[in-house]
DNA sequence: GTTGGTACTTAGAATGATTCAAAATCTCAC
DNA sequence: GTGAGATTTTGAATCATTCTAAGTACCAAC
């Protein structure tokens, strides 16, 4: 929750290894689980990439590096938010929205990966 | 092109086999793969459910109705694409704009899965 | 009609992320 | 200290996708 980054499974499992050496990958794969299913983190999928995990739970979207790979976030204000609700035709009920940009940032130092 | 749904690579396998039986699922892979190059369908991807491929070249959303896994197109107007693009900070400079709701639809007929 | 080169297709193995199942281990109240 | 229940581990299984090598089709030149 500290780093805010959007790290894999497989590297949430490197960095848990350093402080409990004995953990089973399949630990850290039931706990994100349970973590998403609490909503302490949200998942980012990316095509069919490795399901990465992001610990800002603010209303945001996702921003994909085309060269460096990296994820980073884009806050969302309200009223985007609701002229995206507003595009959808009656009947449709929308509990998650998920926008994700895909390009190329010059990015300096916001939260990466 | 015909159809207006959202077909998995093994669904475009199946239709492609009454027409041409013999054709082979690496085939179906490879064409979609171009397909996709020359910007004649477009790749949706959903968690990491297997990918499907959409025919629809105008601008617009996807909704995943949650109950019976279909896709819906959702019009997306082009000043609900311009606000969504100003939210960006400078440097960051997206070609490409994914919106996906999920949720449900009491839906009738539009083009669906 | 045959040859040869190029491109396309096939079949099956390989990959990689994720899930599953069974055994092992931990925890804690009693 | 015991036993029940939950958690964790290990290794195998699954599934979509990619890769590879061999096979086949196409077509122009002879």
């Amino acid at each position: 929750m500290a780093e805010r980054d959007h790290p894999t499974v497989d590297e949430v499992f490197q960095r848990a290894r350093e402080v409990m050496p004995g953990v089973s990958l399949a630990t850290v794969y039931n706990c994100l689980e349970t973590f998403v299913g609490c909503g302490l983190v949200r998942q980012v999928n990316h095509e069919r990439e490795s399901t990465r995990y992001c610990p800002n739970l603010a209303p945001h979207a996702h921003f994909r590096d085309k060269e460096t790979g990296r994820v980073h976030d884009i806050e969302l204000p309200p009223e985007v938010i609701k002229s995206l609700r507003s595009i959808l035709p009656p009947g449709f009920d929308s509990e998650v929205i998920e926008i994700s940009f895909h390009g190329r940032a010059q990015a300096k130092d916001s939260p990466a990966n």
